[in-house]
DNA sequence: GTGAAAGCGCTAACAC
DNA sequence: GTGTTAGCGCTTTCAC
């Protein structure tokens, strides 16, 4: 391999001149236009290829951010990835990824990052749990770090996640003027363990009561952390049976997320419920299957690939960063107006 | 930041010493139980972290592999990114992603593996024409390279995916025995450009043939590479339409993806047709939401995880690599016996 | 403007 | 068994 040495030796001019020329950013150092063609020349001449890692390693810099995976793998994660990764791109940034699903605690990940001297770490959909554990020892390393799609950690700990509350919000406005009352409201989880669906279901309480439908709301959690393989037997379908079963059965059901959605419009059809007509179901996330579901989903689209972009540059530029991006409620076929009742 | 000199002077022994000490594994070199303790002892207790940087350097190697997706950011990527994420990781070594979606002749990409001295490339998604010239520069810079789930590149270049004809012949066989005759196969891309596609294609003619069913093939082909937000008026909705009009309609529809099987019972539910009762649908990859969907999707599983594992063996121990992984038909609500004729 | 020289933190011959 | 020493490829200060 080409070493900055043989350049030098070659062209004729010591090291450093090379190494001027090739990283051209000192100004103060001024090399005459001749040497700086014959440098660039036979460079290119005998392939030179630069060597990163003596380069990080001398400058004790490492343009390189850790993309840590807390829980699931599923699209969402590799849209905020390939985010995070065009927006590092177009800062000389690198992305590694730290692991998958290893949330619990992990210490030894965390070493890691310290020993490879890394310039920032994204976590993604972090429990609150962990990070409370882990925050202390990841600030105590000095290195910049974020959440995103996160519960909200300690104070201090930045989280980077699309308007949950303006989402559903939306959501549960566009049902109530389509002309539903009994709306329900269907969590991922119970809102103490996880406040990303603890925020969507407040804003659905906050809406509910804006409109005065307080006396109709009908909340119930399902479990989005399992897998699906077998959902017909989980926490989530007990709790749309529940919901399904009720005595005054709710015209429409906003849904913490579009899985969640898609189990209700599961359950609702296995019942010879039709959605919309007999019941509308909202999701939340908008996943690219959303549009390809029968029926097609009405949902809250969230950005990811700006998540993952904004992430960066908040590790980036630590001044200004905007926590929280806009998200769009997508009406498609799976609400319509209750049946006439 | 502490140095193996700060450890080796605060124990009173040399650098070499802490050295050999900390990553133990030298056996010509044997070091005392009382040097090896004192050692340990104020490495952890100065919180010393090896520089990962300078010891790459040092070696010349880089146990860093790069991840290239060259198309989608969908489910399958991310599912063979946690694969092959835990595999390295249990080699000791580590991903890099490279980029998203620009598959187009990137040869800066390349560069930086060079400059980066990694390990080896993991491609996922490797569309044939820019592997074909972008794999004789791959060679030629020394570094082991694996395509995953793509279209076979040139000779010599490995690719590790799925057995997709014997999941293709399966759900053919599984459609005959149910007592289809005029089963349809709706393709991703013609092909000639995807061979994935392609070899669906083929394994589902063969078994038609097996069958003596040919007469009854029909055959049409969709896109899959482009965005789903507007796909009611692309190429794969057109497919789908003459699937449908034509005279004698089949069927049954063997996909090559599950997203086309779910744009299949789209457009079918739109014009009154039920799925499975009167149009049997089958998908191929077995995403997480075919379990979701309305009706629940018969499709090929395709191990992705496991690829994704295989993929990074195959750098890693470039002597017994099993490209081929197996397929399994997953049968769920979409197949059904033909409607009675 | 250019080059000599001193490191960056670590590994690995080799000598003691 | 342990320490000395010479690099790895690069950046950067400081003379020239």
């Amino acid at each position: 391999m080409i070493t900055i040495s043989d350049v030098a030796a070659k062209a004729g001019v010591s090291r450093a001149t090379v190494s001027y020329v090739l990283n051209g950013r000192d100004t103060s150092v001024r090399i005459s236009d001749l040497t700086r063609q014959k440098v660039l020349h036979t460079a290119s001449e005998m392939g030179y290829r630069r060597n990163e890692l003596a380069r990080a390693m001398t400058t004790g810099k490492n343009r390189m951010l850790g993309f840590w995976v807390m829980q699931s793998n599923r699209e969402p994660v590799v849209r905020v990835l390939s985010g995070a990764m065009k927006e590092a791109d177009e800062h000389g940034y690198f992305i590694k990824m730290l692991g998958f699903d290893n949330g619990a605690l992990d210490v030894r990940t965390l070493e890691r990052c310290v020993e490879w001297r890394l310039s920032g770490i994204i976590a993604i959909h972090a429990p609150a749990a962990t990070i409370g554990e882990l925050f202390p020892q990841i600030v105590q390393t000095g290195i910049p770090f974020v959440t995103v799609d996160s519960q909200p950690g300690p104070a201090g700990c930045l989280n980077i996640s699309a308007n949950n509350e303006d989402g559903m919000r939306a959501t549960v406005a566009h049902l109530a003027d389509l002309g539903h009352h009994r709306i329900a409201f269907l969590g991922g989880c119970r809102p103490e363990e996880d406040s990303i669906s603890g925020a969507r279901q407040r804003a659905y309480g906050a809406e509910m009561e804006r409109r005065g439908l307080t006396k109709h709301c009908q909340i119930e959690c399902g479990d989005w952390t399992v897998e699906w393989s077998d959902w017909q037997e989980g926490e989530t379908a007990c709790a749309v049976r529940r919901l399904l079963n009720s005595p005054i059965r709710p015209t429409a059901i906003a849904c913490a997320s579009d899985h969640l959605a898609m189990m209700v419009v599961r359950i609702a059809s296995e019942r010879g419920l039709r959605v919309p007509d007999d019941l509308s179901v909202t999701g939340f996330d908008d996943v690219a299957v959303a549009t390809l579901y029968n029926p097609p989903l009405t949902t809250v689209s969230q950005p990811f690939e700006l998540l993952g972009r904004a992430a960066v540059r908040s590790l980036l530029t630590p001044d200004g960063p905007e926590p929280l991006l806009p998200a769009h409620l997508i009406v498609r076929g799976s609400t319509a107006p209750p049946y006439a009742s």
